[in-house]
DNA sequence: CTTTAAAATGAACGGGCGTTCAGATAAGGC
DNA sequence: GCCTTATCTGAACGCCCGTTCATTTTAAAG
């Protein structure tokens, strides 16, 4: 019995999981009823229980998956030295990463409202981790007297704000390639931290 | 009647509004119910059925009021000849404005999902003639010699992210008071254009 | 082929939903 | 005081919700 097995949190099957993303993001959380979900992967209701304890804990695994993969995937990244170098990579990585998780970006940014105080304070915390990446970066950048800001933490906000913007409007069949996306956007943030 | 008298969709009452637009941008539009809305009123749900035809008709209501009064606004607003200072009022009048109405703001970025497609297309159109407002600085700009940028439109979504990014952190109590926002965001636009 | 455990069903639970409407209440003009 | 008209109530409508659970189906392991 998978529900006697180990902690729920973790082990929620694939194929819900990937229904659910699709759902939550295309209609929002309150909007999409389990019995949607269990249909999307073809299932009664019922059978999603064998897999989570409850709707909001679904949530907010699809949640901390995201973000424990965003964080971990810059982890992965190698790490150059100079700070502008630093900023350019983190650029890239940043909007390739989330043109390739569109769903899971929209439902980080749209459900955090829906979540139970205690999960999130917790995606709150893996935000915070995020955004204190680009920060170091900006800060070693003034150290070093390559980036003019006055404010890094302001600055980190506006940054990520614009990168992931590019969300919003971007479609694979579009105008422009990624590509070229990613140099513009580069080219923006290049300049407006005065390097 | 007022059920009776002249179209529905302009004459939402007041109080109405105002707790429809508090309660969807604290919990979503989904998770909100007219019960809700009512008691917070202080009426019977039934009574809200005097005011709008139907829950949908509210949100969009609150919606196309939220877009056009930006419109009009920034109408309003005296115009300066030079590209860099239309720019400049562009971009402090975006964050005052927002900032003044974070309930309505939070609201038309993320309840676009929930409306009818009519009225998807509608609010789509506002947006559009606002983001137009901009991206014609831009091209002046350009057109000018005063901003480097190879792809207006792509601006035009990058900046207004990052300037409606504020109302993601900012806080009247927090560091940094919104006259200081304003500026280092400005300076950072003006950088970011190539000016 | 039998045993055993996992996976899924399908009905049921109490409850809240958007919306309607006949009837009560309140407010002014005469 | 009466009449008209606007406002609101409160109950009801059918429907869908998240979740539970006894029961059945499926699938490996021995």
């Amino acid at each position: 019995m998978a529900r006697k097995t180990g902690s729920h949190s973790e082990i929620t099957g694939p194929r819900i999981r990937e229904a659910a993303v699709r759902l939550f993001a295309r209609h929002g959380y309150a909007a999409v009823s389990m019995r949607q979900i269990a249909a999307a992967v073809g299932v009664q209701a019922g059978a999603l229980y064998l897999y989570t304890p409850d709707k909001q804990t679904l949530l907010f695994d699809l949640m901390r998956a995201h973000m424990e993969d965003l964080l971990r995937a810059w982890q992965a990244e190698p790490m150059r030295r100079a700070p502008l170098h630093r900023l350019e990579d983190f650029c890239r990585f940043h909007i390739r990463y989330h043109l390739d998780r569109t769903d899971g970006t929209f439902i980080s940014y749209m459900e955090l409202r829906n979540l139970e105080p205690k999960n999130f304070e917790m995606i709150g915390a893996l935000r915070r981790d995020y955004e204190a990446a680009l920060e170091t970066i900006l800060r070693d950048g003034v150290a070093e007297g390559r980036f003019t800001l006055p404010d890094t933490k302001l600055s980190t906000m506006a940054l990520i704000a614009m990168l992931t913007g590019v969300n919003t409007w971007f479609r694979e069949s579009g105008r422009l390639s990624r590509e070229r996306v990613e140099q513009i956007y580069w080219d923006m943030v290049r300049r407006s931290v005065g390097a």
